[in-house]
RNA sequence: GGAGAAGUGGCCGAGAGGCCGAAGGCGCUCCCCUGCUAAGGGAGUACAUGGUUUAUCCCGUGUCGAGGGUUCGAAUCCCUCCUUCUCCGCCA
């Protein structure tokens, strides 16, 4: 959420900005609502504190022991005068709510200017793209013959874009995760973190997910009781970052303890509304998926260096694990909706000739901070101030899975184990 | 799932229809005192938001788990929900 002050005092700067992120701000409707909010709201204010004051006289009259009736006859009318405004004011401040909630972030002077992600800008590539003197294979190939890959019997079980794995499959899988985590804890300086993997939708909104999103999510019913409006919906996790950033919600955290730096591994659920078509072989775009993932919550001052330490966080992954990778700043328009600025890491696959991405790591600067109320106490201030909240990919477990076995295939179909994922699987150096 | 108790500021905790945005304590900030340390004395210290403002100051409004209701007036009474604790049941 932005700040509203920032909107009240220059929407049209506002709007500017908005505008090259592709978000079309309409400021006309917007100043008239924020005009009537400010007569309506003045208004009632003035009811209430007329209300207050005559309530407070007679009170201290009913003390005193005097006649109060002919005061109550003062204030006959005023209850409905005043309940009627203040509706008024309830109803104009859910429209304007409306709109603000909806509003994306405002992007960091450093994002480039672009309109989808054939404009974002590549940053820096690490890494040699392996050759092959054989016909290659994709995950899909590499992985379905032994039925380490299953992806006939996901569908059977659930539906499309799930998968099943075997074996040596499986435990790599659960070797990323570990490998991935060890490294964020041991030498990153992050705190792991365990949450739950459904949340209610005040966290949804806290960072950014509802109300904008809602077709992305997985809503829980609970055994056949319908879904009760004054009941707490509960909602699958789409990644990590709405547990663990809403632990900061609703509190004012000392000064001392930032930064605050979490990882956390969940599976993340998405429906993946709008993506049919795309990315349909493979493990590319599931509905469920494994990440671990690494947050920090700062200063506002530190935010910036902070972005740049966590990719260098999520890189480093990579790094290890000997991929190669390119890391790509995103343009205007390709930025997410809380994000102020991100950068992705893509990972190199061979089978499909090109980078993917594996990682996203954003500064959110006090875009979720505000809506959630995540603050520090400044010691200079002794005020409370908004947090600056980011999150990172580090990293897509499955995606990694799929450009390990598609970089280190071999020649008779067999895939090797990285080096450092050996330790974690029983010294197994040939995948099976 | 059943029965009971409770949710108040950064933290603890008083408060039972008007004098309560809320006693007291802890913590924190500033000042005084003491050679250092420890101890002591004094003052200040919730958040959000509207008007005004670069910002403060000032005035107003709202907030005592959340949302509704009763009332001229609600932390206090009523209803619904959420959460926590205790006991019972069930369970990995």
């Amino acid at each position: 959420m932005l700040d509203i002050k920032l909107l009240r005092n220059d929407v049209e700067a506002v709007a500017k900005q908005l505008a090259k992120r592709g978000f079309a701000l309409d400021t006309q409707v917007f100043q008239v609502l924020e005009n009537k909010r400010k007569t309506l709201q003045t208004a009632t204010q003035d009811l209430q504190n007329e209300r207050n004051t005559r309530s407070k006289s007679i009170g201290q009259a009913k003390a005193k022991g005097k006649d109060i009736q002919p005061l109550l006859a003062e204030v006959a009318d005023l209850g409905d005068k005043l309940k009627a405004a203040e509706q008024d004011l309830l109803a104009l401040q859910a429209d304007i709510d409306d709109i603000v909630m909806g509003i994306p972030n405002l992007l960091d002077d450093s994002v480039p200017e672009g309109k989808s992600e054939d404009d974002n800008v590549e940053v820096s590539k690490w890494g040699e793209l392996p050759t092959f003197d054989f016909e290659i294979k994709d995950h899909v190939d590499l992985g379905s013959p032994n039925g380490l890959m299953d992806f006939e019997a996901a569908s059977k079980l659930t539906g499309s874009r799930f998968v099943v794995m075997r074996a040596g499959m499986a435990r790599m899988h659960r070797a990323l995760i570990q490998f991935m985590l060890d490294t964020h804890i041991n030498e990153h300086g992050y705190t792991e973190v365990y949450v739950p993997y459904m949340v209610n939708e005040d966290s949804l909104y806290g960072t950014g997910q509802l109300p904008k999103f809602a077709e992305d999510l997985y809503k829980i019913q609970n055994g056949d009781k319908e879904a009760d409006k004054s009941e707490q919906n509960y909602y699958l996790i789409p990644t990590a970052e709405v547990p663990v950033t809403n632990l900061v919600r609703d509190e004012i955290v000392d000064a001392d303890s930032l930064p605050i730096k979490y990882t956390a591994h969940t599976p993340c659920f998405r429906s993946e509304a709008g993506s049919y078509g795309r990315d349909t072989r493979g493990l590319i775009r599931q509905h469920q998926f494994e990440k671990v993932e690494i947050l920090q919550f700062v200063k506002p001052v530190d935010s910036e260096q902070a972005l740049e330490n966590l990719v260098k966080n999520a890189e480093a992954i990579l790094k290890k694990l000997e991929l190669p990778y390119r890391k790509v700043v995103l343009c205007a328009g390709d930025t997410g909706f809380s994000a102020s600025k991100t950068y992705d890491l893509e990972v190199w696959l061979p089978a499909q000739d090109t980078y993917r991405e594996i990682s996203s790591c954003s500064n959110m600067k006090d875009f979720q901070a505000r809506r959630m109320q995540a603050r520090f106490r400044n010691p200079e201030s002794t005020k409370p101030e908004l947090l600056h909240t980011l999150n990172g990919s580090g990293l897509a477990v499955g995606r990694t899975l799929v450009a390990i076995i598609e970089n280190y295939q071999n020649e008779d179909g067999s895939v090797r184990v990285p080096s450092v994922l050996q330790p974690y699987m029983g010294g197994m150096e040939i995948l099976k």
